[in-house]
DNA sequence: AATGAATGAGCTTTCATTCAT
DNA sequence: CATGAATGAAAGCTCATTCAT
């Protein structure tokens, strides 16, 4: 990597403030996902991205901004997966859907741990948001599954909220026991939720 | 704030010790509820039970020593519950359990609001014993169903994970947005969780 | 000092949080007086108290609540001595009342000290009021002069500032220069600020 | 901000390094009589200047060494303000000198309200050798008074702090409170200061 | 037993100063 | 020379825990 600077100029000595930011981020996500938010030090944080503690602040307002930044990124992780279902059968769409999140969960374990945390943190952060567009769309599978004659009677939106659970209850019962396979979770949540629905 | 007990002649030490461990307790537990444990001080708990902060650490000997014993009496009437099943076909014992972990959920919002603070506490609470217990006692009432003929093939342990975890992430989404109804999901969750396994 | 508390019960382990809290203003005075207000610490005051850094925070609610505090001491003060003055012919009572200010400066170095913390301290601090009622108290001893005949004319409301001024200039210089004698510009005030009135 | 120097050729490395740090001490001098001293970063003296944080380093060794500078210059002012009197009548010079002090300060209300911080400073801020200065010069011109027997008897170098102290006595209180009319008061300190020790 | 004043470790945040680019 | 990212010492404030009364 030659260092044209010389010739162009002066160049910022960092190319790139949101690389660092993710950096950071990412940093802090581990050290959360390790002792959890509430000890969490800027300390650790710092040490954990290989910066001085007073760094963190160039990219971050304060200690709560790193939590904040951690919910944004799962909820745009959440928003994007949901948003990129194929079209098809409604329920086979659910069923990947669903292999899809706890893919993605078992897949960035630091993430999933975090959201303990997340749980736990009031607003500004809206964790209700995030489980109210899960809901929502598992809602609009469900709606179309009707319409394709695919589920039996009686199925509302209630029933969104448990397949949201059974998801989210199989990442709890691993967080609280990493012994818990998760990754296998996929296809009996699939058995029960898609087929406990259809008709 | 004068104690004029010795005028009056003796009086017990204290009525009885267990009792203010458990008013203590919970007033922790309201006030837990209330703020998290992060947010907790041993001030507000105190006051709360109205007494003063040092007179907490007569029956508790630290901060966590309070979220661990809001653990055990959880850890407890989990037990309870699951021990107080009554006999009858299997698949009617775990409607009637979901049916009433959710109502005593729903019945002591407190100490469920509590249960974010045990999810993200470590060591030396141990939830995972608590989500063991709810697993093998479901497992067991899907081998018995079994042995009743009332399974369809292929439901197994894992299926028992299913299980808690729509009755645990129907409470988690309640957590995190109180609106949703709690108590009337018990209804959907038989009807995908036990409907959904039988043959 | 023979302790009766075991007569009359539990007393409170401070009697006066008053006197306390007069304790810590006056370490923090001594504090500021030596050091600045910029500069001192906390811990500097607390130190000086001969309590723990923490404890300071029993009594005053933050570092700026501390000078805040020397600032209504100081203003309670100069209010107290505008109010004590004696009847008789205006510009004697002026004469008294340079003579009073300069010896309360005087008498109090260490407060007096604090005073160009206070100048430089912005709102909530109202240094404008003391002065404004330094000014309004020699201005009605100006007009009661007039009355009595003892005023040369053409001398008014401005007037009063410069006298104001000439006690508070001397007190300037002697806070950037100890050297200067302090208690002696009482004679020279009085004869530049009340002879120089004078009819 | 690319550097295209090295295309149109050589430029000088800076035209005027005074020049710059006069540009910068302005510039701060405009902070710190915004928002004071001590609530000044290097930061906004570098806004203020239009240049960067690092840059104001190239001219000054230290924070502490723009209000040295501030000082400076203010100390530079004053004296060749006394050293600019004319001759004639002694206490005509007073009255002149008065005058333009009190229009200086009023002209240069950003370096006026610096003051404070300088009064605030220690060492190695010489304040007291200003005073000093002004007192001796006032005291020559009190002096040639009493030889032209202008003078009323008893009027000695004690009464140049008082006239001193007059003036800024009043810029005191106009710092203080801004909505007093500095510019009006040269007018009765003269009233009180020179004619008060006429004969 | 009950109290609450006192303690001080520990944490977040700020910002003067440095220096690689 | 100019820059601004990086640093880390420093300081305010909190609060769990102790203990004299």
């Amino acid at each position: 990597m030659t260092d044209w600077s010389f010739i162009i100029g002066f160049m910022p000595k960092r190319v790139d403030h949101a690389a660092r930011r993710q950096e950071i981020l990412q940093a802090a996500v581990r050290v959360f996902a390790r002792k959890g938010f509430a000890s969490s030090r800027i300390e650790d944080v710092a040490a954990e991205a290989g910066i001085a503690k007073g760094s963190v602040y160039l990219s971050f307002d304060s200690r709560d901004a790193l939590l904040q930044a951690a919910f944004e990124s799962y909820a745009a992780g959440s928003a994007q997966l949901l948003a990129s279902l194929e079209p098809g059968p409604a329920l086979d769409r659910l069923a990947t859907l669903v292999r899809r999140v706890v893919a993605m969960l078992a897949a960035h374990p630091d993430h999933a741990r975090v959201l303990v945390d997340l749980w736990s943190a009031g607003p500004p952060l809206d964790m209700a948001a995030v489980y109210r567009d899960y809901r929502e769309a598992i809602a609009g599978l469900l709606r179309q599954a009707r319409e394709e004659g695919a589920l039996r009677p009686g199925i509302d939106e209630r029933h969104a909220v448990v397949i949201v659970a059974a998801i989210e209850g199989c990442l709890l019962q691993w967080l609280v026991d990493p012994e818990l396979p998760l990754a296998d979770l996929a296809a009996p949540i699939i058995e029960v939720c898609v087929e406990g629905v259809r008709s």
